[in-house]
DNA sequence: TTGACAACCGAAACCGCTTTCGGTTAGCGT
DNA sequence: ACGCTAACCGAAAGCGGTTTCGGTTGTCAA
């Protein structure tokens, strides 16, 4: 159990130096692997330090350095929304694989009446930080915009439109709304109606592609009324499927943007007396823990977004710590696939031939290995 | 559109003076607003600072003035559960209330194979941070232990069981039990259950302790069977719920410790086939916006987490700069009350008489004013 | 004994800002 | 013209560490 120091007992390298008979610099030098200390003398320097609770003072290391071991983020412009589960989970992981390199998070809000770049230019003219992450990316995102054009090192979680000059990792979020849309195919299913999200966010752009080029490679019709765009909540979940629910061809399933969304489209159609996973299949994406408790569990595209978040955080670590020592590394950009987790939301459409109209009332499955994901690195602008 | 400066282009103080024609030590005594520097000339400063984009080097500064304007605060271990909504709000109200005081908040994880103490000692020792928030409180919290015994500043938002030698802002968690009891027996349920988290959490102890008392002074029985402890996700609400669904004495009412473990219990009793909000009313804590979107909406009692985040870090910046500047101030100690949301999933048992079978439909009322905190400040040690 | 070299030394400079202190100057009022 | 004072000056010291560089010492091998 440490006990906090008194701020009168704050160790300093000149009394830890006095205290092992060396001299200050080679304190420092020991502290810091310097070759020309000997290995015994670095074990004694860093036994004394940890006896004696010693850590370096950051404040005075970054000064004397000129290295600001910190990685920013700017949390979204508050909208009345509260802060997505997703990003939470980002934030964790991202903060977590600081820690392990000893590097801090910088979480910053947006006040009123400013902008996140604002806050971002504030926060890299004052020097506190020495990178960024960015997360849930416009298709033109300002924020990113301001990154490329300065020195400071960034990795994006997710992408924008043009995105070849920068580190990204992105999920594969137009590959994982195809291979939704070719599970409900492969149930029978011919109308699919899609809860997109907005479309000015490039994760809900890309979903919304996915399942507009399988739609068209399956030739699923796409009949208007099928295709809401800006379902950002539970609410407006709610208010398209009243809407779906009048639609002269009712489809028999439906692909939300997040599972967010599904859990409330699921919540409106059994208010609505439409039996789930029957009468109406669901699919979500995200993979939150909401969506194991509900009946019929939820199937989804499930994101390992702790995973993302730690790994964004190694490659930033990394990026700011090339930038620092030595030659520009090749950029990282990554694409992660998502996976599909089978529950009971999503089966045959209740009229399809041989149909069992029972929802199914197995534990989930994994259709494919869980979230080992598949690297495709490109290099990159050096 | 702030544009990132290149390094090269970093302005310091020194250039900045010789921009304006004015030493270092008057443009650092304009900048931090000296008596002796006239007016017109801290205007013409501050206006070429924005003009240049200068900001003083935060690390200049700190080491400079010994202050460190940094709020710390730890993610709670990682057991495999995501972080919880109302972690996520308290962190975009503090991150908030921060920004505007030109102060820092610094989030981090802890790793495997340490804990949270560990953690905050790294950070106290290498002068990263000026003081701390600690949320989500145990009864006995090691976390309370190590910074009670600092120099440090902090404020916990909520309690411990001794809370009286440190700064704290907590909801009324058992006042808002006897409330939603009051309001379920004033319904006319007798047979309350009660699905209560791990009472090694003060919040989860008081929510406790308040159903205990108010069934006490109702004279309700607590049978047993009513009462389960532990109960922290949906996945343990549906095992509770199940068992409650056999008991010989079926409670017409569910009291829950959150909206997420409510919303758990009622997805696990519709399924069951029991009508919520009429052959049992369920009611939650928390105020999630989920609750609203989901049939029956839930009746939960709110809390406001995004403005208690905003008060805690006014409440610590206020405190760390006390402690730098002058006099001890009086320790803030802050109870709120939540707020009693009504919706659908509370009404009298399907059992008493004169009942309307139906779940009530109406829009969700607040049965007080909306979220105005009745402030129970205390003198404290100085 | 001599030369090489590992391993440390001590002094100094520096990072960018803050603060102190004795001094100077300009403007104003008498 | 003189005295006062507001408002600045310039120099220096300091924060806590890092880094450089010329020097010293002890050990070992030839």
């Amino acid at each position: 159990m440490p006990r906090a120091p008194r701020r009168s007992e704050t160790m300093t390298i000149a009394r830890l130096a006095k205290h092992l008979g060396l001299s200050e610099g080679t304190v420092s030098r020991a502290l810091n692997n310097y070759p020309d200390i000997a290995a015994k003398t670095i074990d004694r320097v860093r036994k004394a330090a940890d006896d004696l609770g010693y850590r370096p003072s950051t404040t005075a290391r970054r000064l004397a350095r000129g290295v600001v071991e910190t990685i920013g983020f700017v949390l979204p412009a508050r909208d009345g929304h509260q802060i997505d589960p997703f990003l939470a989970e980002i934030l964790d992981g991202l903060a977590t694989e600081l820690a392990l390199s000893d590097w801090d998070l910088l979480v910053a809000a947006v006040p009123d009446g400013h902008d996140e770049v604002e806050v971002m230019d504030r926060l890299v003219r004052s020097g506190k930080v020495g990178g960024f992450v960015v997360a849930r990316t416009k298709r033109q995102d300002p924020r990113v915009d301001y990154l490329r054009k300065s020195d400071i090192p960034f990795v994006v979680q997710g992408r924008t439109e043009q995105c070849d000059d920068y580190a990204w990792l992105d999920i594969d979020n137009q590959k994982a709304f195809v291979d939704a849309m070719d599970h409900l195919v492969g149930l029978g299913h011919r109308k699919i109606a899609f809860l997109g999200g907005d479309p000015d966010l490039n994760y809900a752009w890309q979903r919304r592609e996915g399942y507009l080029s399988a739609a068209k490679a399956h030739g699923c019709a796409i009949r208007p009324g099928y295709l809401h765009d800006g379902i950002m909540d539970e609410m407006a979940a709610r208010a398209a499927v009243a809407e779906l629910l009048k639609h002269p061809d009712r489809p028999t399933a439906l692909l939300c943007v997040t599972d967010a969304v599904a859990i409330g489209a699921i919540h409106a159609l059994a208010h609505a007396g439409i039996s789930v996973g029957s009468e109406m299949s669901v699919i979500g994406f995200d993979g939150l823990p909401m969506g194991e408790a509900i009946h019929p569990g939820l199937t989804t595209m499930s994101q390992a977004s702790y995973q993302v978040g730690r790994e964004v955080g190694r490659i930033v670590v990394e990026q700011a710590t090339a930038s620092t020592t030595g030659p520009a590394s090749p950029l990282s950009q990554i694409l992660w696939d998502a996976t599909l987790t089978i529950r009971g939301s999503a089966n045959p459409p209740a009229s399809a031939p041989g149909t069992n109209a029972q929802p199914a009332s197995a534990p989930a499955t994994n259709a494919q290995p869980a979230s080992a994901p598949a690297t495709n690195a490109k290099g990159g602008i050096s």
